[in-house]
DNA sequence: ATGCCCTATGATATAGGA
């Protein structure tokens, strides 16, 4: 079985290359962030044609975030338990389905902004509010492999990003938001690090400057797993060739590779 | 090294991305 989380920013622009790689990738789930588009407004034909089923949650220009599965699709969650709102908004950041015996969050972090920003407040409670619905679901089911993957919006060490020093007093690398990824440790949940390909490990490479070229890219998009689902681990991979050529997203995609058929 | 921003919107500027 095969899993993989892509942030495709805006998947209406994104179409054709996310059909591309799912019929070249053969994913068996995918978790995809960013929708930028309604529920409503979901390809769902396009990928239903490729033998997906389609759960998504969008509420326009801005996040969403949907779930793809051949492998079935049922017992789907949309938001977290207590989900902290920005503005009076609830915004469409998390989206859960159980999937040929695997049960997947796949998530869509708030940015934060800057580290003084009502944002990146926010982004703690969001956190907060994700680990306790990840551990409410470990204690009812502590063997059903359980999954958390997508944009985290985090780096999880100082060598996930491509200068530490560029990032002082930036977002994505404080003591705050990675002690968020610590207390998910601390419910149960293990770090699945994919295999680093041209010697870099990242996964976000900016529009802006080359960036990509220059090799200055940020590792946020993360595989965290039960002892059940870690255990099942064969493989995990950045498919950096994705992030290559016009009409790429800025992310690139993460592949898993799980012992089951 | 695969290139010097991209996306959606009550659009012709703006907000957000990270």
């Amino acid at each position: 079985m095969r899993i993989a989380t892509w942030n495709v920013n805006s998947v209406g622009a994104r179409l054709e290359r996310l059909l591309a790689w799912l019929e070249l990738n053969q994913p068996d789930v995918v978790a995809l962030q960013e929708l930028k588009c309604t529920s409503e407004a979901f390809p769902t034909l396009a990928v239903q044609a490729l033998g997906y089923e389609v759960a998504a949650l969008g509420t326009g220009r801005w996040n969403g975030v949907a779930l793809l599965s051949r492998v079935g699709l049922s017992d789907v969650t949309l938001g977290l338990q207590d989900q902290p709102q920005y503005e009076g908004a609830d915004e469409p950041r998390a989206i859960a389905a159980t999937c040929g015996g695997v049960r997947i969050w796949g998530i869509y972090a708030p940015n934060g902004r800057e580290t003084d920003h009502d944002h990146f407040a926010y982004k703690l409670r969001w956190f907060q509010a994700l680990r306790a619905t990840a551990a409410a679901e470990l204690a009812a089911a502590p063997d059903l492999p359980l999954t958390i993957i997508g944009d985290y919006n985090i780096a999880p060490t100082d060598a996930d990003v491509w200068d530490i020093a560029k990032f002082v007093g930036s977002t994505h690398v404080t003591a705050q938001e990675r002690a968020e990824l610590t207390a998910l440790q601390s419910i149960g949940l293990g770090e699945v690090l994919p295999r680093a390909l041209k010697g870099e490990p990242f996964t976000f490479w900016d529009y802006r400057q080359a960036s990509f070229g220059r090799g200055w890219g940020m590792r946020i998009d993360l595989v965290y797993g039960n002892a059940a689902f870690t255990s099942l681990v064969s493989d995990a991979y950045v498919d950096r060739e994705e992030r290559k050529g016009k009409g790429a997203s800025d992310h690139a995609p993460v592949v898993i590779d799980l012992d089951l058929p």
